[in-house]
DNA sequence: CTGTTAGCGCATTCAG
DNA sequence: CTGAATGCGCTAACAG
């Protein structure tokens, strides 16, 4: 029971027919006199017209289906901030839907967006599957997928790889040999793959140089629990897969009043704002989440309007030189 | 154009009346036989029902408004993983709206939530005006505050003037007499009056103790801008609002080679992560969001039921002794 | 148990 | 420029 007043009703006190309520809602003719009769009818009544009854006429809700893997995090929240910056001046709103990194929920959730009638659909994907694709194909709304890539879809992503590499040539000039990536689940191409290799191949590249490996979560705990597994590998310098992992780690060796970077070097990726309060502050490759959002948002929007993307999709990476890594010789 | 078969068509395909569908839909009585047709005819064509006219009629939306005060802050992230932890298994969904920390804002998602036949509304709020109290009166729907208090309105809260309290208290035990306040302004009653009040109140207590004022913002820079005046009061203990400000004079001091605790001491609230990866790592107060949040979505549920509130709205205080404060002879 | 009949509140023909 | 009439897709009486 949100509502109480309809247009009928408004129509009869202003002395008028409901469709010239109706017009003078969305900009039809209206003499100027039945105009200030029917304006004077809504602001006595408090007239709002019926979201739903709109809706079910007008075909489109001026509503974004959001899916997000997760909300707590500093990343997915940027990256909110971004779209949210965009899809509200243009009088849309947000229907967020988690999906507790769960690739079933998400699409779930996806469907169920579907279902609702909303005029496009953002995921922040963990894994775009076949299904994905098959849902997306079927879709006629446009789906945006990011987080992760994928050619048969529209995707807005960083390039984890070059990210990947930009942190792996770095540290081979830094004079490191011998690396451990603490890295996440395979499962996530962007994270868990590309991002991997691009530093494998970088550091690797042409010389005797290794690599190791450790699986971790994408959190904080899950990483600072894996510190002793990973200190085991007696890397010179450990490289998490997000700030986060790095950030959990740091905090491990802290504890055991392990020397960063004089014993160990540590680096990251993300860009957290944290990452320069820690102490020592954190070498990282920094994305701009807010950006995406933000790129991604107005590629939905020239999408629903049909038009030419004229959105660069091109992310940017920025390369943060800080405390934690030491020269070595 | 996101729905293209309808009841109807279903209704044909089964031989069976509209209404009959509905009610397979809606778990009213169907015979077997009917079941399994209408079952069939559903898959065929894959329909599902549309969201706005199922709406239209049946008045709840499953639409839960949430209107936030931003949303790249680790407290909103986690506050909103509470209650979409308890909305979604309930069936609701959340209708996202930011504020960014504009009461004026704030005032106008709340209406835009009102008019869109959400079911009820929960509004993280900078500050709650005579404007907000006359809208919750006359919804009829339950919109429910959170981060400020009224006696007007129903409100989740962490109690403020206590936290601020312990934290004086402790100090004080710790031989303080001197502490300055970094707080924000007054018009966010919670945080820029309650907590620092509490604190006073504390530390002061029957006691020749004294507690400056310096006003920051929320962030991490805006504290560390402003550190140089905080210093100027020559305080033995730094006393940061948010954890962020605390952390923004932490990063300042340790720019500066300023030893903290021996030099000075600094505490925070909040019981962000990163408090305890910082060097030295911060003592605070922690709150508990996500429980919040979760807490703020049971008491909407209730109030959505018309049921007797069950929900204990007692929020837990945590205190967290780290290595920022030192004991004063 | 099931089909028929009314609207929900609004936008939109179609005549005037 | 304006009113009367129609139906979006669905649920909920109402009779049977």
């Amino acid at each position: 029971m949100a509502q109480k007043v309809t247009i009928k009703e408004v129509a009869e006190i202003a002395g008028v027919a409901q469709s010239t309520v109706s017009r003078y809602l969305n900009n039809g003719y209206i003499s100027a006199e039945k105009q200030a009769r029917v304006r004077a009818a809504i602001e006595k009544t408090g007239f709002r017209s019926n979201f739903f009854a709109k809706r079910l006429k007008t075909k489109d809700s001026k509503l974004i289906g959001i899916v997000l893997p997760r909300i707590d995090s500093v990343t997915v929240g940027k990256l909110l901030a971004g779209v949210s910056r965009i899809l509200e001046p243009n009088g849309y709103q947000g229907l967020l839907l988690i999906s507790h990194l769960d690739s079933q929920k998400e699409l779930n959730n996806i469907r169920n967006l579907l279902q609702q009638g909303v005029d496009g659909i953002i995921v922040d994907s963990v894994a775009i599957s076949s299904e994905h694709i098959k849902l997306s194909k079927a879709a006629n709304i446009p789906i945006l997928f990011t987080g992760q890539k994928d050619e048969a879809v529209p995707c807005v992503k960083i390039d984890d790889y070059k990210a990947g590499r930009m942190m792996g040539a770095y540290l081979r000039m830094q004079g490191h040999k011998k690396a451990v990536f603490a890295g996440v689940t395979t499962s996530d191409i962007a994270v868990g793959v590309d991002r991997r290799q691009g530093f494998i191949d970088a550091f690797t590249e042409n010389r005797a140089a290794t690599v190791d490996f450790v699986e971790t979560g994408f959190d904080f705990f899950s990483a600072y629990n894996l510190a002793p597994q990973i200190l085991e590998k007696k890397a010179s310098v450990i490289v998490g897969a997000t700030d986060n992992i790095s950030l959990g780690i740091l905090r491990y060796l802290h504890e055991r009043r392990i020397k960063v970077p004089d014993t160990v070097s540590v680096a990251g990726f993300g860009g957290y704002d944290v990452g320069s309060v820690v102490y020592p502050s954190l070498t990282t490759i920094a994305f701009d989440y807010e950006l995406m959002g933000m790129k991604t948002a107005n590629y939905l929007l020239d999408l629903l309007k049909g038009k030419e993307i004229t959105e660069n999709l091109n992310m940017p990476l920025y390369f943060v030189a800080r405390e934690s890594v030491k020269k070595l010789n």
